[in-house]
DNA sequence: ATCAAAATGTTTACACTGTCAACTATTTTA
DNA sequence: TAAAATAGTTGACAGTGTAAACATTTTGAT
């Protein structure tokens, strides 16, 4: 019955697959073979739809992209413009909520990125969304451009980097006071708030002079 | 003649052989018959050494946070023992300087840590550096300690975030403004100051609450 | 110095991987 | 309906990690 269902869309059901695989056994776990194997098909056939295991992979990240920046989109649009804050959490939020994803696709060694322009396409929409945010919050501000493309790689490597460091499972070896772990997200918002308060005028004006 | 050496001690020249393996074809190209082929060795020999691939693996992981560590330890305390931002700027120097050791540590994904303890060690004690010296830049705080916990972890999760995002290579995607690449550590750098030296008080107290 | 034991290294073998080539069955199109 | 394109299968090859059995070398106690 399932299987009907696989053959009619075989494509479809390799991604399937694979996804299940990797939320299984981890991105390193992944083989082509493996899917067959899901799907009681030929190990060959997925190659009539992907030409190698990386594409199958870069399919699978594009499409987390995908998702990625359609929940940030809805999740800060539901909020007036220039919560920040809300784009933060909701950055975090997904971080914690689709592990597999995130790791997927920040965690993941990238296949050739010229072999795969759509992948690029959406990994920068995400990027995107968050840059043009804060370009309305800095309406009015001179270079009002590159302060926000600066900020918006403060934000994201903040974020990133937090997000990652609790996908990587080593704060529980460093011997936290109680709460500092759970609460770090908390912190870290408030600091990235507190930083981008600070007038940073001196900055892009030497900025300038390179 | 270099044969005699290798085989004086195998070990080291394993992990030698291992590390040219990396710095060639990424971590994902290093294959124990690979290391063996290079030192004209059965393809069996490292096993003597090393359990398995991830043994050997996490043993040259574990010496790169011993050469992290160090290096943070003497660039910092050939500074003032406040002065942070020379932590800061030397943490993104190693990672400039060292793609490969800190692609390694901190961008492939680690074995099972309760297989390697010693490599956990190491990693947690880079963290410690930068913690202790907050501590004393805390000195006389109320929550001295949860206090630079917080920050530790804002600091390193800034900087990490920005040099996965650097090693990824996905900056030169987002269409940046002229010189932003090239000085958004500064900026970073700057934007974690500010974020320190405003005071967080109302955090602190707060977070006791729960 | 000898001789057993421990260490180190080699050979062989197995199960797994990605993917190429050749073949067959099916579906679409002219 | 015949031809062509598409989809799936089978078999092969070179690569991998590593277990097992064997050979050699080094070491330590008598």
């Amino acid at each position: 019955m399932t299987k009907v269902i696989n053959k009619l869309n075989l494509r479809e059901a390799c991604i399937q697959a694979a996804r299940e695989v990797i939320a299984e056994q981890g991105v390193e776990g992944l083989s082509m073979r493996d899917v067959s194997r899901r799907l009681a098909i030929s190990h060959q056939a997925p190659y009539r739809h992907f030409p190698s295991r990386d594409h199958l992979l870069a399919e699978i990240m594009r499409r987390c992209f995908e998702d990625f920046a359609d929940f940030l989109d809805t999740t800060s649009k539901a909020q007036p413009a220039d919560e920040l804050g809300a784009m933060g959490r909701a950055y975090m939020q997904y971080a914690d909520q689709q592990p597999l994803e995130y790791r997927l696709m920040f965690g993941t060694p990238w296949p050739e990125p010229a072999d795969h322009p759509d992948l690029v396409k959406h990994a920068v929409h995400a990027f995107d969304l968050l840059r043009k945010n804060l370009l309305i919050k800095n309406t009015g501000h001179p270079d009002a451009k590159k302060r926000s493309e600066f900020q918006a790689l403060f934000i994201w490597s903040s974020l990133h980097g937090l997000a990652s460091i609790k996908h990587a499972n080593v704060m529980q070896h460093l011997v936290l006071s109680h709460g500092v772990e759970r609460q770090a997200q908390d912190f870290m918002l408030e600091m990235i708030d507190a930083a981008l308060v600070s007038d940073r005028d001196a900055f892009f004006e030497r900025s300038n002079d390179l």
